[in-house]
DNA sequence: GGCTTTCTGTAGCACCTGCTACATATTCAA
DNA sequence: TTGAATATGTAGCAGGTGCTACAGAAAGCC
């Protein structure tokens, strides 16, 4: 474990807990106890530094969605990635993957770049587990991008509802899925 | 029309043009033929100018939704929706209302209030289409909910997709409702 | 005319940004 | 022990940020 490495997890968690835009060197590394200038040091650059935190940021809810036990229906699949979604930890990823995608909007990068991998393995994975559900391979990819945007847009509406708006959307999209 | 009026209606524009995450006032007021003197003088603070733009965006956008034509049915709701939604000027107020989001994420001002007040129209606009369009009272602010944040996520990744992906995705969403 | 109110240009402040030059420490290999 | 590579502190640069102080122009009102 390089020093680097330990920098990419603390930064990540730095992250997920102060937010991706905005994001400044010097008060980043304060709160890790070490520079601006050792940041730069080490990562050699902002931006390498954003994707690093972002790779890392996508490998531990990678973690999270890989380990699911299978669901019993698409139904109870959507249900069940909602509360794998949902849950404080891989919340805090994909709320970083929001603001990494609005920044990547106007094709800003490293943003864009970053979000195009993570997009890619992030959809292979639920589509995995839709086909792990029983949901035919035809259909799997389909469903999962619809899934994956609906999810992200009640994400990106967080700060409006209450959680309680939130789980009625994603059950009436259960619903109208399964 | 005051002249802070038409300040507003320019600024929103070069905001739709060049994003809204990092907008910086030298640059606009140059494109806008003023200075970030005068901006300041008739906002007040770059704040009041972001309010007053992402409000001129909403209404904008507003004005296609409410001119709307009923649909035949829930299905043809939402891909007339997505229709007005992805047409070039009100995917581009869209696009302002997702950077507005993920900057109010973390509960920064003034994005965090005016995603608050433009969500409440916005929803209800879209409810109102679908009751005009044949969908039980009780049942489309749900629907409304739902089809929102998915158009939102499909947005959100737009970058990364084709526009077939992204009609694919709505014609699922729309298939699975109807 | 005078006078007040609305407007606008010039210059600059204080602070923040990513990043760098330079010198120093630390570590490890020969 | 020497020498090279790696690591780190101090200071600062050049450029940007929102915003302001001050002075002057323009325009309406009496």
């Amino acid at each position: 474990m390089t020093k680097r490495d330990d920098l990419t997890e603390a930064a990540t968690d730095y992250v997920l807990e102060h937010g991706l835009i905005g994001l400044s060197l010097r008060p980043m590394a304060a709160e890790l106890g070490t520079s601006d200038r050792m940041l730069i040091y080490h990562f050699g650059t902002k931006d390498e530094l954003v994707a690093a935190v972002l790779a890392t940021s996508n490998e531990r809810s990678m973690a999270h969605i890989t380990a699911m036990e299978p669901s019993a229906s698409l139904r109870d699949a959507v249900l069940d990635l909602w509360s794998t979604y949902s849950d404080g930890q891989v919340q805090r990823c994909q709320l970083m993957y929001v603001e990494a995608a609005a920044l990547g909007l106007f094709g800003r990068e490293p943003y864009a770049s970053s979000i195009r991998a993570s997009n890619a393995v992030w959809m292979a994975a639920m589509a995995a587990h839709l086909q792990r559900s029983g949901v035919p391979a035809a259909d799997a990819p389909r469903f999962a991008a619809l899934i994956d945007a609906t999810f992200n847009g009640v994400l990106l509406d967080r700060p409006l509802d209450d959680e309680a708006d939130s789980r009625q959307i994603i059950h009436d999209l259960a619903a109208a899925l399964g």
